[in-house]
DNA sequence: GATTATATTTATATTTACCTAAAATATATG
DNA sequence: CATATATTTTAGGTAAATATAAATATAATC
C-alpha cells in the first residue's frame, strides 16, 4: 500500500519518463512538485526501498515494473474521474484537474472498475489523453500531429491538447476550440511561426506556442 | 480549512451528540475512533482553539454552531456519495461505507452541489438516513418506529436501519429485507421479545436485537 | 467522607513529509 | 585538468497525528 505522497511521486516520475523532454532527476521532480530537492531525495530513497524505482545516488531515476504499474493505475484513476466530472457533473475541461487530483487517491478494490463500466469504458479523458486499461495497457494511439507542424491546407478534428493548464484550456474554449472541433489550417506565418486556421467559418490566429500544444492524430 | 482528521472528529462528535445514547466524552470518542484517549484529548484542545467545540477540561463536549455546520456538511457529503455508489455504480448498501468515508473528504467548492443535482436531490441515503441540505437543514423526518416497538398486526414499509454495519446489512439482505420492503408484524414472542413478520409471503423470525435496528416511519 | 477505581490530561516519543543548512558529488568553464 | 558552479545528498529540525507512561481530576464504593 502506498501513501498519498508516494502515489504522487510515482505519477510525476511516470510523467517525466513518458514525456522524455528532460531526464528524470531530483531537480526535475523538485521543480514539478514544488518541493525542495532534499525532500525529493528523501522520498526517492524510500521509493527505492519499496522497489518502486531504480535509484543510484546522483543518477537518473527510472520506474521499476511494479512502480510503472502503480503509476499507470493512478493515471487511469485520474483520467476516469476527469471523464466523470465532465460527462456526468457538467464540469468544463479546465476545471477538473484539482478535483481529479484528489479523487485519484481513493482506495478501493472495486471502485475504478465500476466507475469505468458506468462511464462506458471511455478511451480518452476530456483532454484527449488515453486512459490505460485495468492491466496498465495504453491502447496504442496514433501519432500526434501538432498544429505547429501540420501542413498548410490540412483539415481535421482536434484530438487533444498537450498543455492541460486551466489558462490554456480557457483560452482554447474562448476561441471556440475543443476536442472534436473541425479545423482547416489556412496559413503559417514565416515570421513568427504562428498559425492561421478556420474553425466553423471563423478565422483564428494562433501563436507558435499555442499551436505546439494542440494536436490531431495521424 | 479543516484537516481530514479534524473533519472525522467533528463527524464523530456530531454522531454522539445526535444519537444521545451516551454523553460526548473523551472516552466515547476514543472508543468510536479506536484511538487512545490521550490522542483524543490533544485533538479536542485543537478543535476548541478553532472554536469548533465547547470544551472545558474533564467535562462533556458539545459542537459550536460553526462545528455543527461543518459536521452536517460532512454528513451531507458522505450520504450523497453513498447514494452515488449504490444508484450509479450498483454497489450494495453494505459495501459503501468505507468508500464514502474517503470520498467525503474531497475538497471542492462546487463538487457536492453538482453531485446532488446529478443524483436528483435525494432525500435519504441507502440506509434511510436523511441527507442534510446545503444549509445544513435536515428535512424533518417523521418519527422512527422500530420493529421492536411496533404493535403486532401492523403493516408498513421498511424505511431505514439504525445499524449500518456490513454484518447487519448483509443479514437483512439475506432474509430478504431492504429499504422499501413491505412487511407485516405477525407476532412478538414474550419470552425473548423476538418478532415474527411476513415479507413477500415468507415468515421471518427476528431477534429483539435485530428488531431494535430496523424501522418504519410514523 | 476517605479511599479506590476510572477517566482525563500532560509530558514525552514516534512516524511521515516536509524544511534549512552544510557536505558531498557531478558538471561546466577557463 | 583544475577550479568554479550547479546538483544532490546528508544531517538535523518542525508540524500533524498518533502512541505510551505518568500525573491529575472525577466518580464510585465502603
Amino acid at each position: 500500500m502506498l501513501s498519498l505522497s508516494e502515489e504522487n511521486y510515482l505519477k510525476i516520475i511516470h510523467k517525466l519518463e513518458s514525456e522524455r523532454r528532460v531526464k528524470t532527476t531530483t531537480s526535475a521532480i523538485s521543480e514539478l512538485t514544488q518541493t525542495k530537492a532534499s525532500s525529493v531525495s528523501d522520498m526517492l530513497r524510500k521509493l527505492a526501498d519499496k522497489e518502486m524505482i531504480h535509484y543510484v545516488k546522483y543518477q537518473d531515476i527510472t520506474l521499476t515494473e511494479t512502480g510503472k504499474s502503480y503509476a499507470l493505475e493512478i493515471v487511469r484513476r485520474h483520467r476516469l474521474w476527469e471523464v466523470f466530472l465532465v460527462e456526468k457533473l457538467d464540469y468544463c475541461w479546465d476545471e477538473v484537474h484539482d478535483i481529479a487530483e484528489q479523487l485519484e487517491h481513493i482506495q478501493s478494490e472495486t471502485l475504478i472498475e465500476r466507475l469505468d463500466k458506468f462511464l462506458g469504458h471511455p478511451a480518452t479523458d476530456p483532454h484527449g489523453d488515453p486512459i490505460p486499461d485495468a492491466k496498465g495497457n495504453m491502447h496504442p494511439t496514433r501519432k500526434r500531429v501538432f498544429f505547429s507542424e501540420i501542413k498548410v491546407g490540412a483539415k481535421g478534428v482536434v484530438q487533444g491538447v498537450a498543455d492541460t493548464s486551466p489558462v490554456f484550456l480557457r483560452y482554447l474554449t474562448k476561441i471556440g476550440l475543443g476536442i472534436g472541433s473541425e479545423f482547416e489550417i489556412t496559413d503559417r506565418i514565416e515570421y513568427d511561426q504562428s498559425v492561421e486556421l478556420a474553425v466553423r467559418g471563423r478565422m483564428i490566429a494562433m501563436s507558435r506556442e499555442a499551436a505546439q500544444n494542440v494536436y490531431t492524430l495521424e
